[in-house]
DNA sequence: AGACTGAGTTCGAAATCCGAACTCAGTAGT
DNA sequence: ACTACTGAGTTCGGATTTCGAACTCAGTCT
């Protein structure tokens, strides 16, 4: 249907995972330390159908574990694995972008490197050249590499 | 009706203009060289009128800009802006995810450093400790600045 | 008994998405 | 002058997703 090999692939299959409006906005609950049902629901104000079709898609690929925590009445909560915690490069690019870019940014708080308190930049990182650069110096995003 | 205060604002503010199945796929393709409409639509294999208020949209907050580039009949083509451009870290980031945590990724390609060709890694930068670090170290995520 | 808690389901209405076919201005070929 | 083609869209009806509000179900608390 279309041509994207390789890396195309890799972004397609991740954004077929939590490319809608809500499923970073979970991750993001999620590292706030929310984990239950009703939370997740009052805290983004999605509908309680949605919520639960989301929450099974991101169990099954491995983002949040369903954990029972008590037994009486039976009940689980939801927790971010590894590969979740994982995601929040990604989420802090998003942070960072609309801290710079985003027209009606509200923002009051930002984000800084915890033990110096000092506004954080991101870049990558080389560890051959150990230098760090910004996203002109990087090849391979498209398939033929085109900057 | 949901209280997300300061940084929250922020990211669903960007997931608002992003957080679809399309947004972040079409910035992946201007990144990759492609500005028409028809060759969107064949790369990406999206429906056109979704092309349609998909572009217009971000044009609208300024990824990218509708470029005249030939007047006898009239057409106009799709560039990233500055601001466009600047979320390729997030992309990077949704890259290096699937790569290390995606189940089916068959990812073949890999993301390099351009003048080295060696795989890049991603990480904070701290001006003023002049050190690189990772998400742990992040402060401010959250409201709560939970890590 | 009656009210409450927490994790969901069920419902019908509304918004989105889809592919396929159409438009419209201008160009190229015969 | 007629036809075919290009490229950026628009129009259409049907299928899928999303929504809010109300309901369920097991167990607990008073």
């Amino acid at each position: 249907m279309n041509q994207q090999g390789q890396s195309g692939a890799a972004i397609e299959e991740t954004l077929r995972v939590v490319g809608d409006r809500w499923s970073i906005l979970l991750v993001r609950a999620g590292l706030r330390g929310i984990r239950r049902f009703d939370d997740f629901c009052d805290d983004l104000g999605i509908a309680r159908p949605v919520l639960t079709e989301r929450l099974r898609r991101l169990v099954k690929f491995g983002i949040f574990e369903r954990v029972k925590y008590q037994d009486k009445p039976v009940r689980y909560e939801y927790r971010l694995t590894e590969a979740g915690l994982a995601l929040s490069p990604a989420l802090v690019a998003l942070v960072r972008w609309s801290e710079e870019y985003s027209q009606e940014a509200t923002s009051e708080t930002t984000l800084v490197h915890a033990p110096c308190g000092t506004e954080l930049e991101q870049a990558f990182w080389c560890r051959s050249c150990q230098t760090t650069f910004g996203p002109h110096a990087v090849k391979g995003v498209g398939v033929n590499g085109e900057s």
